[in-house]
RNA sequence: GGGCGCUUAGCUCAGCGGUAGAGCGCUGCCCUUACAAGGCAGAUGUCGUAGGUUCGACCCCUACAGCGCCCACCA
C-alpha cells in the first residue's frame, strides 16, 4: 500500500468500473423505488461549481438509498437551452461575418446540431469525474450515454402532446399582447427573463396645451393659477409619438375639471383626451401621466381600461416605423429620444428635466434593455395552475427544505401572470401550430393531422419555437416515459427529491409542480432542497470577470499557476478584466491549485451543506478533508499491518474478549451511525459529514487506534483476536458508512479490509449500509472510557505544563483504583516509565492533578512553592464555579421553578466540584506541611 | 414599496431555554515504529444594539442598526 492517499489512481481505476458492470442502473425490482432528477444542465455546457455542489449532494443521497438496499434511479439528461445555445452559434457564425439568416432557418439548426455533438459530451464527462451514479443509459435514445435530450424524439414528442392536449382544454392560446421583447434577438422573453436595473436616467416634463386654450386651475397649495395644457412627467419622451391619452387621478382637485377636454400631442398632429384614472399618483412627478398602451405595461392596461387607441410606433427591432412623423422615422429609439427632446425644447413644449433613479427592465440574455411590444404570441393560463400549484405545497404533499423557500415559491404564484411561452427563434421546439389560408389557426400532433382539421387547405406553420422551460416542466414524467404508460411512470413517479438552486424555484420548480400534477395526477417530487448558492472563499460571487470562479476539475486534478492564468483570461469579453484576473490569481493561487481528488472534493461540499444560502468554498477546507482522506488511508495501512495474515475472530468458535475500549468503540459507531442517518434524512449532510470525520479522526484513530496498539501486546490471544477483530469490523462498517460521501477510496480500501472482515462482494456501492443497532450502545464502556480520557488528558496536561520532554524516562502514579480501560490508555497515551498503581500517592512535591475519583501524578522534580501556586490557581477557578452554582442553588425561585432535573444536575456539579476542591486542599496542605 | 435571510473566536460557519462549539489560522513542544497531508498542549468570544418574557436568554418576543438576496407598473 502507498505510504499516502493518491486519489487519481484510484478514481480512474473504480469510475469506469463502476459503469461497465451496471451498478448504476435501477433494478426493476420490489425494492422500494428512490429517483432524483436532476436538472438537466445546457448539453453544451460545463461544469461549475454550482453543478458540482448539487451533484455531490445527489449522488450522496442515491448511493446511500441505494446501499439502503432502494431501487434506486438517478434520471439525467442534457437540456437544448434553446436562447442560450442559439446565441452560441450565432456568435460563431458572426466571427465569419455570416448571421444565421444567411444559412437560412434549415441549415443554421443543422448547424446547431453540429455543435450539440460536437461539445455536448463536455459535462457529462466531468460529471462521470466527480463520481456520479447516475443512470446514464435511462431515457437515453440516441446511445449517447447521457441519458435524455430534451429535444431528441421521445421528449419532442410530449412536448407536442402536452402543448395539443393544453390547448384543447382552453390552457393554451394565442392573442395579441404587450410582452417583454429582445429587440436584438428579436424574440419575446418571459417576465422571469429581464432583471430590473437600477440606473439614474432623466425625467422630462412635456405640455400638452388644450385644444381649445389656456384653461383655469389651481396649484398643489390650492391658489388660483392658469395652465396651457396638461404637462406630463416621463422618462421616455420618444414614447409620446404613440400617446393615446393622458391621465391623472379622478379625485386630484387641480386636473379633476379638465377630465374630458382634448390636449395637442406635441410633435404629431392630433389630439388626445384627459381620462381619469386610480393608477395615478397625484404625489409624483406632475401628478399627470400620458398613457402610451402599446409601449408601457401600465399604460396597456390603462388603455383597454379607457378604450384607447393602441399605436405602435416602434418596428421589431426598435426602430421608429411609419406611423411616427417623418423626420424621425428610421430613428433608433434613442437616436430618437434625443430627437424628440431636441424639437419639444425648439418648440416650446418642454417645461423641465432632472435626473432620476429608476429601474431599467434588461434582457437577461443580452443586456439590452427589453421594449413592451405588441405582438401575437401564444400563453399559457397560470390561474388554475398556480391554485394547484399552491395548494399541493401548503398540503405537505410537496415539502421545501429549508422551509423557508416555501414562501419565495408561494409569492410567486400568487402574483402570476400568464406565461408566454412562443420565442422567435430557431432552435427548439417549434410550435405545433398551422395557420391556414384565412389565417385560422390548427394545433394538432402532425402536419397530416393539421389538414385534415382544415379540411385539406393550404397550411403554414407557425415559425415559433417554445420556451426551453416548457420542456423542462415537463421532464418528471416525459423521462419516466410519459405519455406511454411505462411501468417506470409508476414506480418513480413522484420522484423523492428535487435538489437545485433557489434562482430556478420559478423557471423550474414551480412549472413542473404544475405540468406534471396536470398530467399524471401526481406530484413530480416530494421534497424540494434548496442548495446554497457558490462563492468564494471571501463570500464573493463567483464571476469569470472577477476571476474567482474555480473549475471543479481543476480542483480535482490539480493545476499548475502558468496553466490557470492562461485558461482564466482566455476568451475574454473586455480586456480591462484581464489585470483583475492576474492580480486575483497571483494573490490567491501563487502556486495554482494541488490536486485534491474528488472524494476531498465532495467531503468539503457535503460539509459546507448546511442550511445556509450561501457557501463560501475554502481552499483550505478542501485541504483539511484532503487530509482527511489520507488519515482514512493510512488508519487502514496501519489496520492491515496489524491484521493481515492473521486471526481477526471471524471464526465465531474461536473465544474473543472485547476490552472496554473495543466496546466503546463499537458503541460509538452505533451513535455515529445513527448521526449520519440523521444528518441524510433532514439534508443535513454538513451533520452527517461532520459525524463521520469526528468518528474517524477523533475517536477511531486519535484514541482507539492508539489503545489498540497497546492491547495488540496482550499476551492473552483471546484478547487481541477481540481487538482484530474490533479494528477491522469497525473499519470496514466505517468505510460503507462514508462510501455515499467519499466513494473511491472507500471503494478502494473497502476490497483490502472486507475479507478480514468477513464480508465479501464486488463493490462496496451494493454493499448493505450500515445502520444503527442500539443493542450495542453500551453505557457503561462509554462512562469508563470518558474517565479513562479524562485521566490521559490530565495527565498530558501535567506533563506539558512542566515541560517534561516526551521521551523522558518519567514515572507516574495514579490512586483511587482505576479500572483497566484507563491503564491500557494511560500506557498507551502517556507512556509513563514506569506506572505505579497506588493506594496513596507517595509524599512529594511533583505535581498532582484530581480526576472524578483519581489523582493523578507525574514524578518529576518540581519546586514546591511554584507547585503550591499552581494548585491555587486550580482551587480558584474552581471556587469561582462554585461560587456560581450556589447563587442558583440558593435562589429559591430556580429550586422552586426549574425541572427537578436541572437542579439535581446542578446539585451534583456542586457537589462535584466541592470534593475536588477538598482533594486540592488537601493537596496542597501536604506540601505546605512538610515544609 | 413588499418579502426573505444573515449578524457567535482572526477567517468560514454549526449550535441550543440550563456551565459558549467545530474546521482552518495562530503560539509552544515533538520527524514516538499508520499518517509531518501527522501528534500533544495552549491562547482567543460583554453570541449586532436596546428593551421585554422567564427561576434562567446566544436561543423566544418587540424595536433598531448593518449586510445580502428576491419580488414590484410611481410614469
Amino acid at each position: 500500500m502507498e505510504k499516502s492517499f493518491e486519489p487519481k489512481a484510484v478514481e480512474q481505476r473504480w469510475y469506469q468500473r463502476w459503469e461497465s458492470a451496471g451498478y448504476f442502473k435501477h433494478r426493476g425490482s420490489d425494492a422500494p423505488a428512490y429517483c432524483i432528477q436532476l436538472p438537466p444542465p445546457n448539453v453544451t455546457g460545463t461544469l461549475h461549481m454550482g453543478h458540482a455542489f448539487q451533484q455531490t449532494l445527489m449522488d450522496a443521497l442515491v448511493r446511500y438509498h441505494r446501499m439502503r438496499g432502494h431501487n434506486t434511479n438517478w434520471v439525467v439528461g442534457t437540456d437544448h437551452a434553446g436562447i442560450a445555445t442559439q446565441i452560441v452559434v450565432e456568435r460563431q457564425l458572426e466571427e465569419k461575418g455570416q448571421s444565421r439568416h444567411d444559412l437560412g432557418r434549415e441549415k443554421f439548426v443543422e448547424r446547431v446540431w453540429e455543435w450539440k455533438e460536437q461539445s455536448g459530451s463536455t459535462i457529462t464527462r466531468q460529471m462521470r469525474r466527480l463520481g456520479a451514479s447516475a443512470n446514464w443509459e435511462y431515457a437515453d435514445a440516441t446511445g449517447a450515454r447521457a441519458g435524455y435530450f430534451t429535444m431528441d424524439a421521445h421528449m419532442s414528442r410530449a412536448v407536442v402532446e402536452v402543448f395539443v392536449r393544453l390547448y384543447e382544454e382552453g390552457l393554451i392560446y394565442r392573442g395579441k399582447r404587450l410582452v417583454n421583447w429582445d429587440p436584438v434577438l428579436g424574440t419575446a422573453v418571459s417576465d422571469l427573463e429581464v432583471d430590473s436595473e437600477e440606473t439614474v436616467g432623466k425625467m422630462w416634463q412635456i405640455v400638452y396645451p388644450f385644444a381649445e386654450g389656456p384653461q383655469p386651475s389651481t396649484d398643489k397649495d390650492g391658489n388660483p393659477v392658469t395652465l396651457r395644457g396638461m404637462t406630463i412627467a416621463t422618462t421616455r419622451p420618444e414614447t409620446m409619438l404613440a400617446d393615446g391619452a393622458v391621465a391623472v387621478h379622478p379625485e386630484d382637485p387641480r386636473y379633476r375639471h379638465l377630465v374630458g377636454k382634448q390636449v395637442i400631442l406635441p410633435l404629431c398632429d392630433r389630439t388626445i383626451p384627459v381620462v381619469a384614472d386610480e393608477m395615478v399618483e397625484r404625489d409624483f412627478g406632475t401628478g399627470c401621466v400620458k398613457i402610451t398602451g402599446a409601449h408601457d405595461f401600465n399604460d396597456y392596461g390603462a388603455a383597454l381600461r379607457h378604450n384607447l387607441p393602441l399605436i405602435v410606433i416602434f418596428t421589431l427591432d426598435a426602430k421608429i416605423n411609419e406611423n411616427g412623423p417623418k423626420q424621425f422615422q428610421g430613428m433608433d429609439r434613442y437616436a430618437a429620444r434625443k430627437a424628440v427632446v431636441a424639437q419639444l425644447e425648439r418648440e416650446n413644449f418642454l417645461a423641465g428635466v432632472e435626473p432620476h433613479k429608476m429601474m431599467v427592465p434588461k434582457s437577461g440574455r443580452t443586456g439590452v434593455v427589453v421594449e413592451p411590444m405588441l405582438t401575437d404570441q401564444w400563453f399559457v393560463k397560470m390561474d388554475g395552475f398556480a391554485k394547484k400549484g399552491l395548494e399541493v405545497v401548503a398540503s405537505g404533499e410537496v415539502k421545501f427544505f429549508p422551509e423557508h423557500w416555501a414562501s419565495t415559491y408561494n409569492h410567486w404564484l400568487e402574483n402570476i401572470q400568464d406565461w408566454c411561452i412562443s420565442r422567435q427563434l430557431w432552435w427548439g421546439h417549434q410550435i405545433p401550430a398551422w395557420y391556414d389560408e384565412e389565417g385560422k389557426v390548427h394545433v394538432a400532433r402532425t402536419e397530416e393531422e393539421a389538414r385534415k382539421k382544415a379540411g385539406g387547405k393550404t397550411l403554414r406553420r407557425d415559425p415559433d419555437v417554445l420556451d426551453t422551460w416548457f420542456s423542462s416542466a415537463l421532464v418528471p414524467f416525459s423521462s419516466l416515459g410519459w405519455p406511454g404508460e411505462k411501468n417506470d411512470l409508476k414506480a418513480f413517479l413522484p420522484s423523492d427529491v428535487l435538489v437545485t438552486g433557489f434562482d430556478i424555484i420559478f423557471f423550474w420548480v414551480a412549472r413542473m409542480v404544475f405540468m406534471t400534477t396536470h398530467f399524471t395526477g401526481k406530484v413530480p417530487f416530494r421534497h424540494v432542497y434548496i442548495n446554497a448558492l457558490v462563492r468564494d472563499a471571501e463570500g464573493e460571487k463567483m464571476s469569470k470577470s472577477k476571476g474567482n470562479t474555480i473549475d471543479p476539475l481543476d480542483l480535482i486534478d490539480g493545476i499548475g499557476f502558468p496553466a490557470l492564468l492562461e485558461k482564466s483570461t482566455q476568451g475574454l469579453m473586455k480586456a480591462e478584466h484581464r489585470k483583475k484576473i492576474e492580480s486575483y490569481i497571483k494573490s490567491h493561487y501563487p502556486k495554482g491549485i494541488p490536486a485534491f481528488g474528488a472524494d476531498a472534493v465532495r467531503f468539503t461540499f457535503a460539509s459546507l451543506a448546511t442550511f445556509a444560502r450561501t457557501l463560501n468554498f475554502d481552499l483550505n477546507r478542501c485541504e483539511g478533508y484532503r487530509n482527511f482522506c489520507n488519515k482514512l488511508w493510512n488508519a487502514t495501512r496501519f489496520v492491515l499491518m496489524n491484521t493481515e495474515g492473521k486471526d481477526c475472530g471471524q471464526d465465531d468458535r474461536a473465544p474473543a474478549t472485547l476490552s472496554v475500549w473495543d466496546r466503546w468503540i463499537i458503541s460509538q459507531l452505533q451513535r455515529t451511525e445513527a448521526e449520519v442517518e440523521k444528518g441524510f434524512a433532514e439534508y443535513r449532510f454538513d451533520n452527517a459529514a461532520g459525524a463521520i470525520y469526528r468518528f474517524v479522526w477523533d475517536e477511531y484513530c486519535d484514541w482507539y487506534l492508539e489503545v489498540a496498539k497497546q492491547q495488540l501486546l496482550d499476551p492473552d490471544e483471546k484478547a487481541q483476536r477481540g481487538t482484530r477483530r474490533t479494528l477491522v469490523r469497525v473499519l470496514e462498517a466505517t468505510l460503507r458508512l462514508a462510501h455515499p460521501v467519499i466513494p473511491f477510496i472507500t471503494e478502494e480500501l473497502w476490497h483490502a479490509v472486507a475479507p478480514l472482515a468477513g464480508k465479501k462482494g464486488d463493490t462496496i456501492m451494493l454493499a448493505p449500509y450500515p445502520k444503527a443497532q442500539p443493542e450495542k450502545i453500551d453505557a457503561a464502556a462509554e462512562k469508563e472510557v470518558a474517565l479513562a480520557k479524562e485521566v490521559v488528558n490530565a495527565g498530558r496536561n501535567l506533563r506539558s505544563e512542566m515541560k517534561v520532554p516526551p521521551k523522558e524516562r518519567t514515572p507516574f502514579y495514579i490512586a483511587g483504583k482505576p479500572g483497566a480501560a484507563t491503564e491500557s490508555a494511560v500506557m498507551a497515551l502517556i507512556r509513563p516509565d514506569p506506572l505505579h498503581i497506588v493506594e496513596e500517592l507517595p509524599a512529594s512535591d511533583s505535581p498532582v492533578a484530581i480526576v472524578g475519583p483519581h489523582r493523578v501524578m507525574v514524578h518529576v522534580e518540581v519546586d514546591a512553592a511554584a507547585e503550591g501556586e499552581r494548585i491555587s490557581k486550580e482551587i480558584a477557578r474552581r471556587q469561582s464555579e462554585i461560587a456560581n452554582a450556589e447563587g442558583k442553588l440558593a435562589n429559591e425561585s430556580f429550586v422552586a421553578r426549574a425541572p427537578a432535573a436541572i437542579v439535581e444536575q446542578e446539585r451534583k456539579r456542586l457537589a462535584d466540584l466541592r470534593l475536588t476542591v477538598q482533594k486540592l486542599t488537601e493537596q496542597l496542605q501536604k506540601l505546605t506541611g512538610r515544609k
